[in-house]
DNA sequence: TTGTAGGCGTTATCAA
DNA sequence: TTGATAACGCCTACAA
């Protein structure tokens, strides 16, 4: 190798100022800390050369023989998806108290890409908080024995750590206050979800129909995809089949405010012709008019109790599923 | 001390394992890393003690000795307001093209909060990203020499690399398309920003009447929080001084968002009453009804351009402050 | 194929 | 107040 190449400008150790100011190595790191035990005149030149050579610690160095600050890797399929601002400021937030530091990694439903970033992330943090869509095995595989909380996998992950929605009683809620409101002819415009049971809320939907004894069969459910796009063409689809339907429960907010504008554009007033419930409870609704009654999930809360079962992970213990229950939200769409 | 205690759990190391392998633990770092040179049975057994024992290697021990992945910190006021995800979400597909994570931390909207993040970040990151109100000497002392781009502070930080936002040019854009329309009683719903010249945006607002000669003076221009709430506020101001205005520049969207209730509330019809522009391009402008014309600005690419400067930096340069230039997007309330 | 020695940059301990 | 020495856990040589 010769010596031309500018290649890597290696680092300015604790060695290289303490040679520099002519003393230990030793008396350098106290000058850096500041704990005392040095004299301040020494302390003042020291700190001088270090500025001057632009020493900075390393944070392995430092890491190794300190116990460091927790990492928390967080991965979410979308970092701009309203949904997911709120969790992971919910983690941010949870996280900070404790001065742990928090790395952000988003899918852009990639599920390769989930994988691999499984796996690269779980070799620079302590712990790893995902929406996640693999099953358990793979995900075992993937994060090799690094600590995990899994999100709204729908009771569905015996082996990790987890927080659940109980998204049924939200929605017994939504369905009562329909009811309550007189309405009989409720349809559904579903989405399937990115893991877990593809049928998991058509069932709800069902069963609550069921419990009220709605006179609506599957051709009252419409599946579309997960967007304000998927909303629309499910409002249009749905009224098509059955222009007679009174209330429409949607998969979420996203998807409620793709069936409004359906509605708005095919001449269908919300909520006069047509109730509206999303789900989620996202800001987005309140600021859409008429605003959106919803199956309103604190998202932020989602975010800290899955730091709560971190800290638990951490201690030692297996938690149980922690679950949060949304609450239904009346605003204007019905 | 007695051993009673569960103190520290105290990690499992490469020689733990070694040891209980019945091999050197050289041997062990070979099989983890799975580089040849080792019998594949071997391996396998070695893997598997490994596992038993819960062994993880440990991060700073390795990037002590390994050139590891570069970690960028990214500070903003607020993870969800919706101008930051997008803006977060070009940082971190940008830097995790070159394998780089990134470590988000909020301030809260908190000055003092701002120092001290700026200060525990730089001693676990390699650089850091921000949204960054302080004056740059306040700031210097914080980062301790950690490299900092910092982000639309109006061309007002010599010493650090930056983005900056050339907001003029698409409010000139703006406000051509407004007189164009023939609009010549234009107001505006101001803010002052977290940092830079609090004037700004009046100036720039000023200077567009003069060119177009409009003869609206300062009492068109109202100064509210910048918020919905704020907007709301500010239209209502506006409306009562002035009800014989055709249009209105707001702040940003989530101002112009407030302004539009208020004018709804008013019974001010948009467009055919009163015109209103945004500025920011949110999503959520594309929601509302009638869909928000806007000043345009590409978040997403602004975190792609701020990593692109922490390449330069890491590079060895202080490259010149890179210009983002927004662009007017017409849609319906205009 | 496996083991031994040394060093990465820092802090802690103890002696001077 | 300062300095030598020994970890921390890992990896890269090199020797066996």
């Amino acid at each position: 190798m010769s010596e031309t190449g500018g290649s890597v400008p290696k680092r300015t150790t604790l060695r290289d100022v303490a040679k520099a100011a002519g003393v230990s190595h030793q008396t350098v790191s106290r000058a850096i800390n500041g704990k005392g035990e040095i004299d301040p005149e020494t302390q003042r030149r020291v700190l001088d050369v270090a500025r001057q050579l632009r020493y900075r610690p390393s944070r392995f160095a430092r890491g190794l023989v300190r116990p460091d600050v927790v990492s928390v890797g967080v991965i979410v399929p979308d970092v701009v998806n309203p949904f997911f601002p709120e969790f992971i400021d919910g983690v941010i937030q949870a996280a900070g108290r404790q001065d742990w530091q928090v790395v952000v990694a988003s899918t852009q439903y990639d599920q390769a890409r989930e994988l691999t970033l499984l796996r690269s992330l779980s070799q620079q943090v302590d712990v790893i908080v995902g929406y996640l869509t693999h099953p358990d095995e793979e995900l075992a595989a993937s994060v090799g024995g690094v600590p995990l909380v899994v999100v709204d996998r729908g009771l569905d992950s015996p082996t990790y750590a987890s927080v659940e929605i109980d998204a049924l009683t939200g929605i017994r809620e939504a369905m009562d206050h329909l009811t309550d409101r007189g309405h009989r002819k409720i349809g559904m415009i579903d989405c399937v979800p990115p893991c877990g049971d593809p049928y998991a809320r058509r069932r709800m939907f069902q069963t609550l129909t069921a419990e009220h004894e709605l006179t609506v069969d599957d051709s009252w459910i419409v599946t579309v995809e997960q967007s304000v796009a998927g909303g629309n063409t499910g409002f249009r689809e749905l009224w098509q089949a059955h222009p007679d339907t009174t209330a429409v429960l949607a998969f979420n907010d996203l998807v409620a405010i793709g069936a409004h504008q359906a509605a708005r554009d095919l001449g269908v007033r919300v909520p006069e012709d047509c109730a509206l419930v999303g789900f989620d409870g996202l800001t987005v609704g309140e600021l859409i008019e008429p605003p959106l009654t919803t199956v309103h999930l604190d998202k932020r809360r989602l975010g800290e109790l899955a730091v709560q079962q971190v800290d638990r992970l951490l201690s030692g213990e297996l938690p149980p599923p922690v679950v949060l229950t949304p609450q239904l939200v009346v605003r204007r769409t019905t």
